[in-house]
RNA sequence: GCCGAUGUAGCUCAGCUGGCUAGAGCAGCUGAUUUGUAAUCAGCAGGUCGUGGGUUCGAGUCCCUCCAUCGGCUCCA
């Protein structure tokens, strides 16, 4: 008899070698008919795994993650048993589960695969699927293993098995096919009902470059038609929130090949936008204890060299400026740190004067790959919120958690509530990539670490996301497409106030280096606006909407009072739309609501004899008559509740 | 940068396997209408079909180049 102890602590007593499927149907018949995956002493097991000794269970269905992703591993092998069908020629290598389906990465040889194909693939995976073949566990020796792929003239596989250990190597079979692979299925293809193919990519080979680039096949697959059809109308729904279709519809940023790739053009209402968010932040940053400053958009070369960034990034980057003179050489700036340090270093200081806290929104331009452009996510010139603290060491725990307070009343002020924290440490194994002191890096990155857990905020540590310069706390913020994307950062740098010589006179009459943070809350105000857009769906709060009122009179012998009304509005700096245009007023209505306009005023005969105003508001059809005053006061008080939120 | 797809009017899109002067709706302009809470009517104008080359009697449609965009990969100060 073997003891099997369950998540909730009981323990249930079995024969050696019950499967975990017997186990499900001994709790309850219900649960062996859902059971898809399970989990064995922290090890994926099948449903048909054997039970030899006693240990920790966990059964999946599709309702746990890691049933989804056994079930999407699962579909990843029909998929590659459907091309090697289809394309005999085919040379598979991996095939996992993502956070959202599945992909294979296969080798095509000359052949390329294009989208229309998928059709025909998809078809034959149901096909296969439905014929119900059970996914068997089989042992191989390394040599048998080999022999296999080497006769199959399969070079990646046969790469994958050289770095695997004898004794643990196993294959998955099901129907006539078989493939390399550790485990994790579901009982049987039978419960696929529907499986939708979604593109083709392209992929290194073990995700390097200097590699062959393979084809990608991406996919998803359910137990049920339905949650296909959920998933589809989702990504839909998800599509319309896109920032760069909303932005275009709501006149907000524009791009011109003219121009160049990357470069966004910021319309009218855009600037609205923007301006209101910087002045948000001059206000935070002001009663934080920042001082504003202003750098220019270049720098000489030798700015750059000194701040270790041009032997950095130099080659990849913007390429140099040069004048009528020689030996003149300039710099698009990527960052404003270096003239930030310059700034300090206009002026002596003492450990009396720290921390001094230099903020800019500073333009900055970075050679982004085309590849990688998108929409106001990923660009070439945008602008930071950019804030560098110069502190003393004993500064700079207190400091840190200043800034990681602002940014969360930052966040917490536009709604932004799923983001979370990442840690970027060095990555242990690649210390070259890295400038400055291995003492200096441990004390930044304990000081992040401290800083973190001190303000309770929930965080994972990534190695190898640092940047060269010093270890980062990163605020990631998912787009409408759920793609993943830093928006404010925090970093500790102790390096460069090294590099450009920074001092300050300290109580013992010696000069001390400081210690620089790099903070930028919105993280670029280009990538926080098109979150931002995403986030609401381009309903934006009232004191951030570019026009907050629409004036609409009823007919041409209003326009006087509508007039009165606007100039008392645009008096209490309120911004307003006057709509004059010689059309009904049902249509102006229907434009303003598409345009999301806060609140179109609507006057007429009625309104003018008591001085009145009709306020509709958006997405509420009750009509509202109010005096001018009150709703002149209306808008204030809600724009100051919306930017007196607590965190 | 790499793989794959796409590119027709300001916007959204139609244009089948190559065949008259390339279409529609919205936006724009002109005129009529003076309107009470999601589209008033009529007329007009607007396109070197992303760019450059090629095939053909004939190219928006087929082929190649380049550019841009989209989905990924790689990269990311």
């Amino acid at each position: 008899m073997i003891e099997i102890t369950f998540p909730d602590s009981s323990v249930r007593k079995y024969t050696e070698g019950t499967t975990v499927f017997e186990v499900a149907k001994s709790i309850s018949e219900g649960l062996a008919r859902n059971v898809i995956s399970a989990k064995y002493n922290d090890q994926k097991v099948e449903t048909t795994t054997e039970l030899s000794e006693s240990g920790k269970l966990v059964l999946y269905t599709w309702n746990d993650i890691d049933g989804k992703q056994a079930f999407w591993h699962s579909t990843a092998h029909v998929l590659a048993q459907a091309l090697e069908i289809l394309y005999p020629e085919v040379k598979l290598t991996i095939g996992p589960a993502i956070e959202e389906g599945f992909y294979y990465d296969a080798d095509f040889g000359d052949k390329s695969i294009t989208e229309e194909d998928l059709e025909e693939v998809e078809k034959k995976m149901l096909e296969l699927a439905r014929q119900s073949f059970e996914f068997k566990m089989r042992k191989s020796t390394k040599k048998d293993a080999l022999d296999y792929y080497k006769q199959k003239n399969n070079p990646y596989k046969v790469e994958l098995i050289e770095n695997l250990e004898e004794g643990t190597i196993t294959f998955c079979d099901h129907s006539d096919f078989t493939d390399l692979c550790r485990g994790g299925h579901i009982p049987n293809t039978s419960i696929i009902k529907s499986i939708k193919l979604l593109s083709i990519a392209g992929a290194y080979w073990r995700a390097n470059k200097d590699n062959k680039q393979l084809t990608r096949i991406y996919g998803i697959s359910f137990p049920k038609q339905k949650y296909l059809t959920e998933y589809l109308a989702r990504i839909e729904e998800a599509k319309k929130r896109d920032h760069r279709k909303i932005g275009k519809e709501l006149k907000i940023f524009a791009f011109s090949n003219k121009v160049g790739q990357g470069l966004p053009l910021w319309l009218p209402r855009g600037v609205v936008i923007r301006e209101e968010l910087e002045n948000f932040m001059r206000g935070l940053q002001k009663k934080a204890g920042y001082e504003q400053v202003i750098s220019p958009h270049i720098g000489s070369k030798e700015l750059y060299e000194t701040s270790g960034h041009y032997e950095k990034y130099g080659a990849d980057s913007f390429q140099p400026i040069e004048t009528p003179s020689e030996n003149e050489t300039f710099l698009l700036k990527p960052m404003n740190c270096p003239h930030h340090c310059e700034i300090y270093k206009a002026e002596k200081w003492s450990y009396k004067d720290l921390p001094k806290r230099y903020a800019e929104f500073g333009t900055v331009y970075r050679y982004e790959q085309s590849g990688e452009l998108h929409g106001l996510t990923r660009v070439r010139g945008f602008t930071q919120d950019d804030a560098h603290i110069f502190c003393t060491s004993e500064q700079l725990n207190d400091e840190f958690k200043k800034v990681i307070d602002l940014v969360l009343y930052v966040f917490t002020s536009l709604s932004f509530e799923n983001f979370k924290a990442q840690v970027s440490l060095r990555d242990p194994n690649t210390p070259e990539k890295y400038i400055g002191s291995e003492e200096n890096w441990q004390i930044a990155e304990q000081a992040i670490i401290n800083a973190v857990k001190e303000k309770n905020l929930p965080y994972e540590i990534e190695y190898g996301e640092a940047a060269f310069y010093g270890p980062k706390l990163d605020f990631m913020v998912r787009d409408a497409l759920n793609r993943e994307w830093q928006l404010g950062t925090i970093q500790v740098d102790y390096n460069l106030p090294e590099r450009f010589k920074l001092e300050y006179k300290g109580a013992d009459n010696e000069q001390h280096r400081p210690v620089m943070i790099h903070r930028a809350p919105f993280g670029s105000l280009e990538r926080f606006i098109a979150i931002l857009l995403e986030h609401t769906v381009g309903e934006l709060p009232l004191w951030l909407a570019p026009e907050q009122v629409l004036l609409i009179p009823v007919s041409e012998k209003y326009e006087k009072y509508a007039d009165k009304v606007g100039d008392l509005l645009k008096n209490n700096d309120i911004r307003t739309l006057f709509d004059k245009r010689s059309e009904t007023v049902g249509k102006k209505i229907r434009e303003a609501v598409l345009n999301k306009y806060p609140y179109v005023l609507i006057v007429g005969e009625k309104e003018e004899k008591s001085n009145t105003v009709s306020v509709r508001q958006y997405k509420n059809e009750e009509i509202k008559t109010c005096t001018i005053d009150d709703f002149v006061s209306k808008i204030k008080k809600q724009i100051t509740l919306e930017l007196s939120k607590k965190v």
